[in-house]
DNA sequence: GATGAATGAGCATTCATTCAT
DNA sequence: CATGAATGAATGCTCATTCAT
């Protein structure tokens, strides 16, 4: 066969495995559930991928990079602050909700499990996404449109909220329709994040 | 052995069973790891728990429980609104800080590879504490302290920030100290969920 | 407490045993069944019993003995040799229909499973009924009132379609009430056993 | 592999497992045993046979099938009455002499050990050899010829003594040639199986 | 490229038995 | 005599991976 049907292929056990991984997760996944589902054989598996933390590692990748090109994108495409922080969620949310069985990988998956086959891949797509993304944050602290945080405070703020709505979301279990959510978890980063000094001390 | 001398041990196997689940996840941890860590052996640990689900089970239930009791204390032992939900947050992450490994276990542990052992017990937790809770903030949303909330947007913009900057935190890897990250995520909280009225709609 | 609670406490246990013997056969019966059927702890059957293999050991003995002993009675109770036979077969279905649990561990205890602990007692029973009943035997074959056939084969006819009938009996599947059973039965036997010389080759 | 080492790899490690549960029973062989004894790998059995269990089905339904057959052939190639019982039964010695590991192995093996696995096979196997035997049976009773009887006084007369024997013949201790005991037991079955009206009542 | 039989280290769990209290 | 915690060798079985065809 051509390249082409073997590139198919790779697709096919590279779908299989996702959706075991995202149901049972990846240790509770075995070569023979992927190979059942995935319609090949266990040699022609390991004909594609070198090991199962192999699968697992082209998915993780795949995932990481997809969100957050989403995700830089929606910030990138805006000049306002507000329309930026917001679109960000709303990416965020969007991914999650056209990527379920991704997300819900992503959301499982021990980093440490498999990083040795992708690490520098890994490393690299992230140093990339933050550092574009960090000139559009810099920017904004500097002029006093937004606060100025440590990236780990930032992250937690930005990402949170709507990471543990996904969670539920992915589960299918959400009490409220998805556009209400980009909405209000819009507002939850922007409210946290604008800045209005003087700023009052907590009243504690 | 008295009864004493056997709840010792029973403690120390779930405290060895802990660190081996924190450390390398549920799946990867071994009987035989467990057993060294305990100084007990198989047949000890078997006879004070059925399976190694019922180990992880067991701390999961107790994690969650600390965990909301903990939250649950702060909420209620403030009258003010702003300091409650800060008490909270603080609480969280304090619990966090205080559990480390109990923690990471919590945030990696798959909630449905042991539930069955659990299910009722961890229903009715979970059921208790809202219920707890509820009156604290439906009293405050009627009253225009809060903005109206459907209970998952409420828990993500309560809970998110302070779990995700916990997942790093956790792992020791958090690039502010605990202190700032507790008044920051405080006060993302709080901002976000305040009632302003009248609030003005997003500039999108 | 007194030696009668003591005897009170191993016949408990030998009982407890026997039912598991009898329903999930030796080797699927653990201690642990055992214990719990008995109501007793691990260490009181342990201070009664050597071990597992004699409280099989010891209701083998106690199974085979009754046994004999009751078709031994019943054959010597009789000078009719017509007599004598039906009564022995019909002794035999009454005794597996009076003590079913050790019929039914009797038919299922593989002979060497415990041999050890009572080879020697067996041995002797068994050499006993024999030479009790073979006088009986020897007598009336010499006087040709029985066939003259080796042990194997006045045995195997003698003790087979009982013993065949018993086990179905045992597990209660028999289409037959028990009466009619020991009179075709014991037909059968005295049929197959009584003398009339001069007999005819088989037409083959 | 191509189809036919697979079987005859399947044939090996069936033929390792008969030795050892006739040798030593169900419960007492190991598969580390089996593998030895087959010259396979743990891995290899597993992945032929689901698990222990069923090797013991598949053997055990072997044996029922393979003896019902013999028997069931001898006898319908006899038109005589006689010779039919009588082939019988030296088809069911025969068939034990022939196949003494299997022979030894179903009667100790007990029917609810692993049923499940066989059971519509087995009832199947058994409905059909006791149809194809019944029409033989019901003619000749009806013609006077043989002593109408429920079905499981007739099994117990025609397999009992047979059985019986074939238990010592099996361990290598009866005390007779087998030829000698198919003529006789051939003759006791005959002899308590043939009509010879009018029937004296015993004389109890 | 595809197939599936083969491999064997590794795992969770069982269970008869011991022994300190 | 009673109790039940402790022991650890043994067992059935899994599963990622290899390799001959």
């Amino acid at each position: 066969m051509g390249r082409k049907a073997s590139e198919q292929r790779q697709r096919e056990i590279l779908e299989a495995a996702l959706e075991c991984f995202s149901t049972k997760g990846f240790g509770a996944s075995t070569m023979a559930d992927i190979r059942a589902r995935a319609g090949a054989s266990t040699g022609s598996i390991y004909h594609h991928f070198k090991c199962k933390e192999q699968l697992a590692a082209e998915l993780y990748l795949e995932g990481v990079r997809s969100m957050q090109q989403q995700g830089l994108a929606a910030l990138l495409r805006n000049e306002s602050t507000e329309r930026g922080i917001r679109a960000l969620v709303e990416a965020y949310l969007d991914w999650v909700n056209d990527h379920r069985a991704l997300a819900a990988f992503l959301f499982t998956m021990r980093h440490a499990d498999f990083m040795d086959a992708v690490e520098a891949d890994l490393d690299r797509i992230q140093r990339e996404a933050i550092e574009a993304a960090a000139d559009w944050f810099r920017a904004r602290m500097v002029s006093g449109e937004l606060r100025n945080l440590a990236p780990d405070i930032l992250r937690a703020i930005l990402y949170g909220p709507a990471a543990h709505f996904a969670q539920r979301w992915a589960n299918a279990r959400a009490d409220v329709p998805l556009d209400t959510a980009k909405q209000l978890l819009g507002s939850a980063a922007w409210d946290a994040l604008k800045d209005l000094r003087p700023r009052p001390a907590p009243t504690h």
